[in-house]
DNA sequence: TGATATACCTTGACAGATGAGGTATATTGT
DNA sequence: ACAATATACCTCATCTGTCAAGGTATATCA
């Protein structure tokens, strides 16, 4: 893990989010994509994995369902709604203003 | 505020850290630039100030010395060490690799 | 005199992340 | 046959940073 929890904190919906806008994924599987993706430097510890699909799904941005797999283990499967994708597009344009935001907080420039 | 709280998290040490780069400065003054750098999108909230200046100072980054001014409320003002100089660059490096690892996670390639 | 600005501080509560533990099935190597 | 590993899920207690709400004190301005 070469990044710290905390920069991470607050962006793990936006991520999952993102998993689920091209198809329906389970847990296990969006974090191994994630750690394909970054060349094993990330992923989300399982605990924060399951408890924001919780939140999530509390929220009304996802909905769950069990697979109908007959072999392997069980797959619980997430699908964004609607209200998620909205939630989605909000949480990119927060992200986009928050590394412009915090660039500038940091940058030597005084205005 | 117009940036939600859990994306700055994690970074407000490096904001300070930041400040205190050019120059000794002050909770409330600190503030004031940010708020004036950010068109008052943004300012710390004074306890997660004061707790940040506390971790910072406990862990050797920063130092503290009560300013000499003879008229209105008293500073504190806070100077960086070379800890802390070493510390800025590193969370630095953090957030720029951060930027990079999550734009890439919530990208819609697959490689 | 009262409001506002400057400037500091503490405490308790909250939310997200996580370590540590658990369960169950299928495959692969010996 | 058996052990190890991979797949796949879950919960609970704890930790950490944030922040609302409260406080103190001085100077200025209407």
């Amino acid at each position: 893990m070469s990044i710290a929890a905390d920069l991470i904190r607050g962006h793990t919906d936006m991520i999952i989010l993102a998993h689920l806008l091209k198809e329906d994924s389970y847990g296990y599987k969006i974090n191994r994509i994630m750690a394909e993706k970054t060349d094993n430097k990330f992923e989300l510890k399982e605990a924060t994995l399951y408890t924001a699909f919780r939140r999530l799904e509390e929220s009304g941005f996802i909905i769950s369902y069990w697979g109908d797999e007959n072999t392997g283990a069980r797959r619980r499967y997430y699908s964004i709604t609607e209200e998620g994708r909205k939630e989605f597009l909000r949480l990119i344009d927060e992200w986009e203003n928050a590394k412009i935001i915090i660039d500038k907080l940091i940058s030597g420039s005084d205005i």
